[in-house]
DNA sequence: TCAAAAGTGTTCAGGGTACACCCATGG
DNA sequence: CCATGGGTGTACCCTGAACACTTTTGA
C-alpha cells in the first residue's frame, strides 16, 4: 500500500492567516515583517508550515498563538491556494484562514521581538505572493459571515454598548445605519441580551451594556441583522 | 534561502472531487469504487494527488477529465482537508472540489473502464474518510452558489425549458415552488433569454426553450432567483 | 445650561407569497 | 375530444427603509 503513496510528489503545505482587527475605529490587518527569503523585510501576512504531525487548523492556531500569545483565537478557512509558482522560493501549497481579534485583547496582541503592525485596510503595503487575494476571499468570507452568524462578538469586548456594536456593523459594512432601524433589528435576534451594567466611559449618560449569550443561541441558532 | 524550506515537512496533498449531476430527477454523486489501499474495492470519491509541476486546480481537472473524458467542467473549491489522520495510509492534505456535469453531456459521463457510478443523494454508500464532511460542505456551497450565481445552468442542456429550470431548482432546494412566482422572477433576470424554439419532446402543446445569456450576464453580473 | 451620546415609533412602498384557470396539441 | 404539460395576473401582507425628537448627566 505504500508504494502508492510513493508514487506520488509531496510538497510544502502552509498557512497563511488575515488577521483582522479593529483600530482607530477602522478595520485593520494585522502583518509582519518576514524574515526569510524570498520577499524577506517586506511587509506579509502571517504565515508558517503545517508540520506532519499536526493538522492544518493546528499550524494556523499555532501561527497565531505564536504571534499573539493569544490562544482560542477565532479563526476560519478561506481556501486553498495552490497555484505552481505562487511562491517563487519552493512549490507550496497555502491554506489560508482569516482571524479576528478582539478589542479585549488590545494589549497583548503582538507578542514581545514581533515584528508587526497593523494597518488600515485603505493603507495596506503592497504585498507580494497571492496575499492580497486571499485578503480579498477573507474580506467577502468575512463579510458574508458578519450577516449570517454571530461573529461580529469575537472582535468586541465580551460587554457592548448597542453603539459600538452598530459602529462595528458600520465599519465592516463600508456604510452608515439607520440606529433606530438598527435597534429594531437588533431587538430581535434573542441572543444578545441586555445586562444590568451601564458603560459611563463614553457618554455622560451612559450607556446599557449588552452581551452576546452563547446558550440562547445554541437552542435558537438563527442569526441576522 | 533553501534551509529555510528543508527544515519542514512536506505532505502529500490530494483532491477529492464531489461531482453533482442530475439522475432520474435526482441530485446524485459520481463515485468510484477505490483501486488501492485503504478501502480498496469500497465507493468513494473521485480522486487523486497533486503533482509538483501543476497547481491545485490543474489536479483537479485532470481527475475530473481523466474520469469522464470531458474537459471544462464547471469547478469550485470547497476547501482543504487537513487533520492528521484523515486518510490513515498516510499524512495527506486533501482539498474538495464540487463539480457539476450537465446532462447535455449524459453519454460521455463515465470513460469506459472506470469503475463508477451515479448515487442518489438519499441512497449514497457509506463513505470512508472525510468524504462524507466534504460533501455536506459542498452540498451547503452549491445551494448557495444556485442562488446568487449562474451556476445551474451547467447541470442544464444549453437550452432548456422553463419547466427544466424550475424542477431543477426543487431538486436543488428541496422544495416545491410556485410555478407563476418562479417564472415572474426568471422574467427579471436578463441573462436568461428566450430562443426561437419549441421544445416538443415533453409536452403536446411544446415549450419555449430559453438559453442562458453570457454576454448579457457580463454586462450586469447580478443573479437572484 | 449646554454639549454629547443614548434612546425611542410610525408611516409608507415594494417585494414576496398565495392562489386557479385557459391554451395548444398529438394521439 | 381529451389528456397532458405550458402558460398567464391579481390581491394581500409583511418586511425593510425613511425619518426627528426627547432624555440624561457631567462638566
Amino acid at each position: 500500500m505504500s508504494e502508492f503513496y510513493s508514487q506520488h510528489d509531496r510538497l510544502y503545505v502552509g498557512v497563511d492567516c488575515v488577521i483582522f482587527g479593529l483600530h482607530n475605529g477602522e478595520l485593520s490587518l494585522l502583518l509582519t515583517k518576514r524574515r526569510f527569503e524570498p520577499e524577506m523585510g517586506k511587509w506579509s501576512l502571517i504565515g508558517g508550515f503545517v508540520g506532519r504531525g499536526e493538522s492544518v487548523e493546528e499550524a494556523a492556531s499555532r501561527v497565531l498563538s505564536d504571534l499573539t500569545g493569544l490562544n482560542q483565537i477565532y479563526m476560519e478557512q478561506v481556501g486553498a491556494f495552490g497555484a505552481v509558482d505562487r511562491d517563487p522560493g519552493e512549490r507550496v501549497v497555502s491554506v489560508a484562514f482569516f482571524a479576528l481579534i478582539s478589542l479585549d485583547d488590545l494589549d497583548s496582541e503582538v507578542k514581545e521581538g514581533m515584528d508587526a503592525r497593523w494597518f488600515g485596510l485603505n493603507e495596506l503595503p503592497r504585498l507580494g505572493f497571492d496575499h492580497p487575494a486571499m485578503i480579498e476571499k477573507a474580506l467577502k468570507k468575512m463579510r458574508r459571515k458578519f450577516a449570517t452568524e454571530p461573529t461580529a462578538f469575537n472582535l468586541l469586548p465580551k460587554m457592548f454598548t448597542l453603539s459600538q456594536l452598530q459602529s462595528l456593523y458600520e465599519t465592516i459594512g463600508g456604510e452608515v445605519l439607520d440606529k433606530r432601524n438598527f435597534r429594531k433589528r437588533v431587538a430581535d435576534v434573542p441572543c444578545i441580551v441586555s445586562t444590568e451594567y451601564i458603560d459611563k466611559t463614553t457618554s455622560r449618560r451612559g450607556a446599557r451594556l449588552y452581551k452576546f449569550d452563547e446558550e440562547t443561541y445554541k437552542l435558537n441558532p438563527h442569526f441576522k441583522i
